[in-house]
DNA sequence: GCTTGACTCTCCCCTTACGTCATACCCTAT
DNA sequence: ATAGGGTATGACGTAAGGGGAGAGTCAAGC
């Protein structure tokens, strides 16, 4: 009759001591005997027992569960087995939309990552780019340049192009429309349209530091040579007309 | 500026109320205003924090970690997503595993399902067994025969099937070889083969009740005419034959 | 003005299957 | 007798909330 110590049979089964108190306590493995000192002594019986449970409970059954199957002995073993198998295909039917879930914005995260500082500042040179951010900050505040950075970082590459390529669009058709009645519906209507993208790529709400540094920055994309109206004007005068335009804009909305 | 209470925003984004006070508490998602009854009042901004919380705990990432992707900006979200990726494919081929050894045990359930007390009878008319087994508890105590019959009924229905087949085979090759000299190495390997079932079949040690149950069990059996020698051999005289080759095999062995 | 019903707040305990820590006993060998 | 290791028990922590108590708040209808 060779009994068991916690630590014996915890070392024979691979589990912890604390776990054989905790299947004593719930009920799911009792000791055979216990000392005068309360120690717990296990027999060959129990060492059966704990094999059982841990086979059950490799696969993934609850403890309750468990002690029910091993308990009552008209339990439906076959039914809880498929169940549990049933249970288990549709865990890992989730899995496998999860997974192909991360794959598609794994795909989406590489083509149009988020864009970094220097990407703000694509194709206009290292040195000059260097320069301007530190002159921005003195003239605006480091904090209003860092905000704006932050915003445009919060758009996607392809977002990025896409703003960018409908700003440039509508600066051209400004272009063509120059001379025009700066106060007619087309104008006007352009304005509009590029006040709302300028909104977003302010994040909601047009700050006057901002829209300076995002002027400054348009500015520099254009000295970079980067942008050039369509019919070759000088953007001085692009300016102005949409100054005039844009003046007029605003005293509409604030009307 | 519409804002939206607990309740709102928690059937807006399908979540509980509770959960948006956790979230809170965890600093994951705070309200972006406190009235002054400290209720809790969430922006567009939130709502849009919230659908990003969603997105990723959809996806099986603990909060902690969802905390940090949304909260540090350099955080390597792409590592997180493919290391993500990577212990999903782990459960999967955990679970695999789990319901490859489900299936194996359902069919060995199937096949082979345990034995109730009736089969242990099997082919024994109800009422003979009934009172058979009154006779057997009366005769060697209820312990012995519920011992015995619990250690019977440890093995699957094919086992037994086997297990009796191998003895049918044994008591017929003995029959085969009654006449000849009991000691014979022959006839002394038909007993250890024997003793080795019943050993198993007693469940590791061979105590003098439960062989006298089991021998009774057997002869239940030829009554039945459930087992006949193929020679058609009186049962008392294969038995005598039986007894003198044990008895040899059991001095050698304890010599 | 008051009540009523719907909301909301915070605090606390509960869940699983243990791990960890603290404190107090126990046992045996030297 | 004491040192070391073994043991028992309780309390607390984990992740992501659920449930409920007790108290406060808000808007509508009378």
């Amino acid at each position: 009759m060779d009994k068991y110590s916690v630590k014996k049979l915890s070392r024979l089964a691979g589990v912890s001591v604390r776990t054989l108190h905790l299947y004593d306590r719930m009920g799911l493995l009792e000791p055979s005997v216990r000392t005068e000192a309360r120690y717990r002594l296990y027999g060959e019986k129990e060492l059966l027992r704990l094999q059982q449970i841990l086979f059950y409970r490799e696969l993934d059954f609850p403890l309750k569960d468990i002690l029910a199957i091993l308990e009552d002995p008209a339990f439906d073993l076959e039914q809880a087995l498929e169940d549990h198998r049933k249970a288990l295909l549709a865990k890992k039917e989730r899995i496998d939309t999860l997974v192909g879930t991360i794959d598609k914005t794994l795909v989406t995260l590489k083509n149009k990552s988020m864009l970094q500082v220097e990407d703000l500042y694509d194709g206009i040179p290292n040195e000059k780019m260097e320069a301007y951010r530190a002159e921005a900050m003195a003239k605006w505040g480091k904090d209003t340049v860092l905000s704006a950075e932050e915003t445009l970082r919060g758009f996607s590459k392809d977002e990025m192009k896409v703003l960018q390529r409908e700003l440039t669009r509508i600066n051209d058709r400004l272009a063509e429309l120059m001379g025009t009645d700066p106060k007619s519906a087309p104008v006007q209507e352009c304005i509009a349209r590029r006040f709302a993208i300028i909104l977003k790529l302010s994040g909601g709400k047009i700050e006057m530091e901002k829209l300076e540094y995002f002027r400054k920055l348009g500015e520099l994309y254009v000295q970079d040579n980067r942008y050039t109206p369509v019919n070759g004007m000088p953007s001085m005068e692009l300016a102005q007309f949409m100054k005039e335009a844009m003046d007029h804009y605003i005293a509409q909305q604030s009307a």
